[in-house]
Formats: structure tokens, C-alpha cells, sequence
DNA sequence: TCGCCCACATTAGCCTATCTTATGCGTGGG
DNA sequence: CCCACGCATAAGATAGGCTAATGTGGGCGA
């Protein structure tokens, strides 16, 4: 046939540029810098031998050869992706099956896993909570969204997002005080011990509070019975940022300090490596990026 | 928008793959080995989670899936190839300035490049004959066809043909024979000395011929006036492959010997390195390699 | 029936296109 | 007037694509 086409990722950056009309924007759209949305058109037009865009100075505009050719760039674009969603509709009766803890399932993903229904409507999603590593073998998991050091070899692990521990306490355990000024302030207070995250005492010393004799106060193994718990007035806990967004929004808890301390721990998505590349992991991927970055711009 | 999309280029293999249902062919196509279609339709498979091919034997089926995903991107490349075709033609009255030697350009070029125009309508041609290298300094020159060792630093350089060396003559120059059965029985012929290509005694060394002692015959210095002083009966001349294969193909020069010397130069394609990724000197390109083989293919 | 060979698959390694980081540049806006 | 916005450019890292070589399975010819 003898079809002659420019190089395919230009003239995709090209199109989302001239929709966007903006570099900047095209290359957030693309998930990728604004220097690589550069190169590329430049390439295009070197390719063509023709300026598509002009290069105002707060802004760019399409040429009159830019114009016309990014109008039917979109249409086949729009028809690539129409195609690719059809098939994979058809075929897309997949269940898609997540794994997690307890206590990420509980505080952050189920609340949020309807949205992702509505990107994905068509599959079946299945959440498996599990206080233990996935290890992939049998067919009941494909994804695990883990808390822990992101090194799992042989697997294809995407850090979804890092961690903070401070103090939360439900509002009425300060009373009328919404703050406190000093770590050692918390001496005061009952404390809820998490085993999922870091010791008091660590988190103590680590904040340059005075370490405490004895550990009083409950001790759970599960951060959202920790969170519960909190909530419910039954002292202070150390709150892992992930999970407590929610409920410091909705003013459940609140952070009686500004201190916070990043945790040697993360979140990931974590798949067989032969799964990375599959359609809708990618999806569920950007989904969860997006969603956790939403919940971590809460701390501004 | 977030329109998720497949690799580009495993979408583009596939289509043709699924046009030609051959890995095969749509490699040669697509001028990219086997492996190479067969990484990137597994690829595709694996991004979408979804066979698209049954491996037959001997050959391939589309599936059910398969099947239906191909048309609409065979529609949605053809869009874009027709796009680009038209951004290319309106703003394509670009004059294309090929300039190479007098030898190449009556020859070879000048026969065949009525058939590039065929493949480019909307481009005006124009073959400068000059027989010295274009610096490219001015415009008059976009790319030139080069006869040499290929060995020019700063440009873009891309080898169309080898060459091979071997004496030719006018048939009635025979008379009732066809061949010649020894190197030395071209003792009894008047020879025709060819600046531009080896000399004979040079030639004759390496076919293992006895050298002679005295230059005798004509001396030129452009081949194609060799190649009609040969034509015309006046000698035996070195012929250059690309250059004598019409003729050959006529009949109005004949090889009397099966030996081909290769020769130490070569033709190629050169440019300047910012005008090598422009479509229209990609198609010169890839006509010229297409018509070069179709000659060469000629010795078989 | 045997073995060849045709087409696609696979593996390992190279290479180049693409991307990133860092920085430059020009100008309109506060 | 100077900042900051938006694109360009340079240099270096990386991943993805390609190749060459080889493997595999089963028709097809002798």
C-alpha cells in the first residue's frame, strides 16, 4: 500500500497541541514535560517542511496549514480511540480484581472506587481486602494497591504516593482548643497505638518530643480500627495521611499539630510484570494516581 | 480529553498486518524485519488483553475481535495518511532539486524519474547535472546522487546501490560470438579508458588478466560518453552496473564475461542533515532504493 | 514416511528516538 | 521596571523498537 505517515507520536502531540492550543497543557494531557511536546512538533514540521504553529509570545496560534491539518488529525485520533474502546468493551467483561489492606480499602479506596466504575463501566471490579502480600499465583488478584518499601522484585511496582504520620484526635477530645503548642503536650493524653505504623516513642523522638516511659493506651493491628477509634474520642493516634484525609476533611479528626513525619513507608500498585502494559491496568494506574494525588493536595 | 490509546506504532503494524494476513509482508511494508511485527502485534495483544490473530500453520486468521478492530483502523490510517497528503500537496508545489553527475543522471535517473513524478505530481522536479559535489550552500541544490565512497562528514548519507565493473561491448563488436572465454582474449580488442571507473590495467589485475603494456583505445572522462562510445561500436569499455543495465537490457551492449569486479564506490543519496527527516525526500529515498534494487535485481 | 522448509515466535543485545532536567529567551502584565 | 509566563534549546538518561540468530511446529513434496 505504500502509506506514507510522519511519525506517529508527533502528529499525536501535534493534534493535542492544536486542541489545546498550548504546549504546557497538550503535555499534561500526554503525561509528559513540555519540552518533550516541543520536540515533538518541532519534528513535525521539520518532517513536513511546514510551520504549523506561530509562536506568540503568551500564546501560540495554528498557521492556516496548521489549522486544517489538525482538524482531521482529531477526527482519526477520535476513531483510533473509539476502535480501541469498542474492542476492549466487548471483550471487557473482565473482572478486574484489587487487592489492599484492611485499612486502605476501608479509609480510602472503597470510597472512592465508584468514581473509577464510572471511568471503567464496564468492568467488574472486585475488591479483595487481605492482610498479607498477594503473591499473584492464583487468578483471584491482579492488582494490589501495598503499603510498604515499593522493593518487590519481579513485579511491576508504580508508587502511588508517600506518606506523613502525625497526631489526629477527634475534635471533642481537645475540647475548645484546636491546637496544641507543644509535642510534650501530648503527655496529656491517652494514646493509640497502631502496629501498622511507626511506635509513639519514634514518632516522639523523631519530632523532638520527650520519649514517654510506658506505652499506655489501646494498641491495634489495624490502622482503620485505629482510625475508628480516634474518631470515636478514645484518645490520640498517629494518623497515617492516606488514610485520614477524609475524615479531616469532613472534620471527624483534626491534626492538633502542623508537624508532620514522612513515613519510610509508601503506597503502590503492584501487578505481575506480564500484566504492566494491559489496557485497563494503565487505566486503573492513572486513575489511582490522579485520585491520590487529589486526597495529598488536601495537605496542600 | 484522556483518550487512552494504544502504541501508536503496534496499532500501525497491526493494521497492516491484518491487511496483507502475513507477518511477512506487512514487515515488508512496513520495510521492517519479521521479528520486528511479530514483537509489536504481541505487544498490542498483550496491551488490549485480547488475540487477534489465530497462528495457522502456513498462515494467519484475523479473529473475531481482530476482525472488527482492523477496519476502523484501517479507515482512521488512511485519514491521516490523506491529511498529510493534502497539507503535502497544498503547500507542495516545492521545486526538488536533484543534482548528480552527467553519467547518472542520462544513464539512470533521467530514464526512470518520469515515474517518481508519478509518485509525487505535485512536486516540481528539476535535475541539475553538475560533475562536482554540491556544498549545498546555496538552494539550487536540495539532494544530490552521489557516485564515491560515501564518506562525507556533516551530511546526511544514505547508500543507494553497489556497483560492480565489468567490460561491455556492442554486440556487432563480437560478431557471431556472444562470450569471450579468457581475460586475454580482450588483448585483440581496442579498449575504451574511463576516468571515472577503474582503470583496465587495474581491472585486469584483480580478474586475473595479464596486465598490458601500453594504454592503447579512446580516454574519456564522463561514462556516459563511454557508454555510447560503446554502444557505437568503437571498443570494449568497464562497464558500471546501475549505469549500462538498459542498455544491457536492450541489447545494445553485451558482457562477454559471467566475472563482475566489485567496485570500491558506491551511489548514495546525500543531503543536508536538516532536510533528511522531510517527507518528501523520505519518498525520493525510498523510490530511488526501490528503483536501484529493481535495476541490480537485473544481474539477479 | 521422512525430512525440508515455510511462517511465526523467541531471545539477547544494540541503537536511536524520546523524554527529562536545567536553563535560556523574549515579552506582556502587574 | 521587573517578574513570570510560555516556548526553545542543550545535554544526558532511558526505554522502546529493531535486528540477527535461532527456535518451533506442522504442511508438503519426494
Amino acid at each position: 500500500m505504500g502509506r506514507r505517515l510522519p511519525p506517529l507520536i508527533s502528529l499525536r502531540v501535534f493534534e493535542a497541541v492544536a486542541r489545546h492550543l498550548s504546549f504546557t497543557s497538550a503535555a499534561d494531557e500526554l503525561h509528559v514535560t513540555q519540552a518533550a511536546v516541543s520536540h515533538q512538533v518541532k519534528k513535525l514540521e521539520e518532517w513536513l517542511g511546514i510551520t504549523l504553529f506561530l509562536r506568540l509570545n503568551r500564546s501560540i496560534k495554528l498557521t492556516k496549514e496548521g489549522e486544517a491539518y489538525a482538524k482531521p488529525l482529531t477526527s482519526a485520533f477520535d476513531a483510533l480511540a473509539s476502535a480501541t474502546e469498542e474492542i476492549l468493551k466487548d471483550n471487557g467483561s473482565q473482572s478486574i480484581n484489587i487487592a489492599t489492606f484492611d485499612s486502605i480499602a476501608a479509609n480510602w479506596l472503597a470510597p472512592r472506587i465508584r468514581k473509577f466504575q464510572e471511568h471503567a463501566p464496564d468492568s467488574a471490579i472486585k475488591i479483595v481486602t487481605q492482610n498479607f502480600y498477594s503473591d499473584f499465583s492464583s487468578n483471584d488478584v491482579d492488582v494490589e494497591i501495598r503499603y510498604g518499601d515499593g522493593n518487590w522484585p519481579n513485579n511491576h511496582v508504580v508508587k502511588i504516593a508517600d506518606e506523613e504520620i502525625f497526631p489526629v484526635c477527634s475534635p471533642k477530645l481537645l475540647g475548645r482548643k484546636r491546637k496544641l503548642s507543644n509535642v510534650d503536650d501530648l503527655q496529656d493524653y491517652s494514646l493509640i497505638h497502631d502496629e501498622m505504623v511507626m511506635e509513639w516513642n519514634d514518632w516522639l523522638s523523631e519530632a523532638g518530643g520527650t520519649i514517654m516511659k510506658t506505652a499506655k493506651g489501646l494498641r491495634y493491628n489495624h490502622s482503620h480500627i485505629v482510625i475508628q477509634s480516634a474518631i470515636a474520642g478514645e484518645g490520640m493516634a498517629l494518623g497515617r495521611s492516606l488514610l485520614i484525609a477524609d475524615d479531616l476533611d469532613k472534620g471527624r479528626l483534626i491534626a492538633p499539630f502542623e508537624l508532620k513525619i514522612q513515613s519510610k513507608f509508601s503506597y503502590y500498585l503492584v501487578c505481575p510484570k506480564e500484566l504492566a502494559d494491559q489496557a485497563w491496568i494503565a487505566t486503573f494506574r492513572d486513575w489511582l494516581l490522579e485520585e491520590a494525588a487529589n486526597t495529598m493536595a488536601y495537605y496542600g
